[in-house]
DNA sequence: GACTGATGCTGAGGTTACCTCACGGTGAGG
DNA sequence: CCTCACCGTGAGGTAACCTCAGCATCAGTC
């Protein structure tokens, strides 16, 4: 809009977001996978061997909703569902050598986007704009 | 990966985002408004009359669906349907009165929330904070 | 003044990413 | 072994998008 000096920090912050989303969003293209699929493969390559239930606790989504996204990436042939030898009732997520890959390729690509935006950046303000970002964060 | 020290400012600017919409829709609940529909209230609140094919440049979506966010507002009576006396093609859209101080009352509470959140900085270093954002957008 | 091609909106129908509810299989404590 | 809680999933629903087709209208050409 261009306000007046729009001293609201709260729509800049909104519109970066966006932004960082937007590129994010073309960097994936060449994999084929939406921003949430992707997240949700870097999710379960952090902790392998998750539990559905997991996934959509980290996810902040019903785990309903974690069984679709699941089914989505074996689909694809990402991940994996294993038994839990420990309790038949729970079912064990992991990424197949495929989606080892890819979410190694995808991640840095990401970084490396995510990289070339805060370049515009000095480090200095860079550290400086995360240290903000944190204290904003604090307690959500 | 958590690394060290999440040197990834572009994650915590995203976490900063989702925090911040995370409160507006709370913020919304009073009036049943999404934030979508919020947003699109805004947007007609600043060019009363606009067609409906501007809203939609505004608001980034297709032609067709802003069809429906205005059919929607309009089902809340929020805003109304005008014909356009220079062209019978095209429709022009406007608040109502009830439309106008929802509008007024809604982006009143935006701001103050937003301004609770950014309370969290002493007044310079969100200033800072506004800066280095900017500097980030600076072209898209 | 009629023809042609663009433009503005909307009906029809599809997709994606969510949700709740109900259910069968399983684990665990009394 | 019985009940009660918990795990994942089938069924079915919603919101916010989309494309494509169609009708009304406008603007320029002859």
């Amino acid at each position: 809009m261009g306000g007046p000096g729009t001293d609201d920090v709260g729509e800049l912050l909104l519109r970066a977001a966006r932004s960082l989303r937007g590129r994010w969003r073309e960097v994936l293209e060449p994999w084929d996978l939406s921003p949430h699929h992707a997240r949700a493969l870097l999710v379960v390559a952090r902790s392998q061997g998750m539990r559905l239930s997991e996934l959509a606790g980290a996810l902040h989504i019903a785990p309903r909703s974690a069984t679709e996204v699941v089914d989505a990436l074996v689909e694809r042939g990402l991940v994996e569902r294993a038994p839990d030898p420990a309790d038949r009732r729970a079912v064990r997520v992991q990424l197949t050598d495929e989606g080892q890959r890819v979410q190694a390729e995808v991640h840095a690509a990401r970084r490396a986007d995510s990289r070339a935006l805060m370049a515009r950046l000095p480090a200095d303000e860079r550290a400086e704009l995360a240290r903000l970002l944190r204290r904003l964060l604090a307690d959500s």
